[in-house]
DNA sequence: CCCCAGGTAGGCT
DNA sequence: AGCCTACATGGG
């Protein structure tokens, strides 16, 4: 068992970081959460500082994103109106760095669903077709994934979104993703709304959590309440092009500290 | 009972 | 190109 310990931090908020809703695989527990990540997993104690109790101390420190200068990009994107409001409600939170693969499978059971419901079917993927790590199961291989048919991911509640698990699963077992890595946002979403049952919204969280790329602005139905005003009768897809080219590189960040504000605060 | 959820594919104009 | 609707499931 590996240690890594967080010191008390104005830009590193672990509880507003696991439940922003870019991340699925985690529970509260008595001191903390237990947190599964891919073929990973970590106990993570809360209190005068953040203890991350690991099986791989540089697995965690590259996820957490710790390199990030976030206190930078905050200050940047200040506007002294929803911005400046989501950033203080959700300053403490990291993007993670996700694996690719966890990401596209976890996202496309995101569509319009529920958090919980979310959890539930990821959790249920992962005890039925995840490797056995001793205590907990891994995230399913493509392999486990494209072996398993519709029927066993209608049998886990995934509802409609069982034939998009299926195909893609098949389709992703001839691709490499540390070759779409190398692609640039644009080319790399193309990729992603070529898998069955990936649209705008669902490539952009991938690139966003799977690929950390800062360039997108996923739309959901939150962002959309949020904007409507500003952008009125907008489809979802144009509203994210509009919001990209206002936030740029920080887009993501904008992004993810209004889903959060949003959501939790319900104004 | 209805409405909603980190939407998308397919069909229509 | 844009607009409409069905879609599985469960929580509020």
């Amino acid at each position: 068992m590996e240690k890594i310990v967080v010191p008390k931090s104005q830009t590193f908020d672990v509880t507003a970081t696991l439940e922003c809703g870019q991340v699925f695989r985690f529970a509260p527990t008595e001191e903390g959460f237990k947190l599964y990540a891919l073929n990973h997993t970590a106990d993570i104690k809360l209190g005068e500082q953040v203890e991350i109790l690991c099986d791989d101390a540089e697995f965690f420190k590259r996820y957490f994103d710790f390199d990030t200068d976030y206190d930078f990009i905050q200050r940047q994107v200040q506007d002294n109106a929803l911005v400046s409001q989501a950033v203080e409600f959700g300053k403490g939170i990291h993007i993670l760095r996700q694996d690719p693969t966890e990401t596209v499978f976890s996202f496309i059971i995101s569509q319009n669903n529920h958090i919980p419901r979310i959890k539930g079917i990821i959790e249920r993927l992962c005890d039925g077709l995840g490797e056995d790590m001793g205590g907990y199961r891994a995230f399913p291989t493509v392999e486990a994934l494209a072996a398993a048919g519709e029927d066993y991911f209608a049998s886990i509640g995934a509802g409609y979104r069982a034939a998009y698990l299926d195909r893609v699963a098949k389709a992703m077992l001839d691709e490499d993703m540390s070759e779409w890595a190398k692609l640039d946002t644009p080319s790399l979403r193309q990729k992603l709304m070529g898998l069955y049952g990936v649209g705008r919204k669902v490539a952009d969280c991938i690139l966003l959590f799977g690929f950390n790329r800062f360039d997108v602005f996923p739309v959901d139905t939150w962002i959309k309440k949020a904007f409507e005003a500003e952008y009125p009768n907008v489809p979802a897809d144009k509203m994210s092009v509009l919001l990209t080219q206002k936030y740029g590189k920080y887009s993501g960040f904008v992004q993810q500290w209004l889903f959060y504000f949003k959501r939790e605060k319900k104004v």
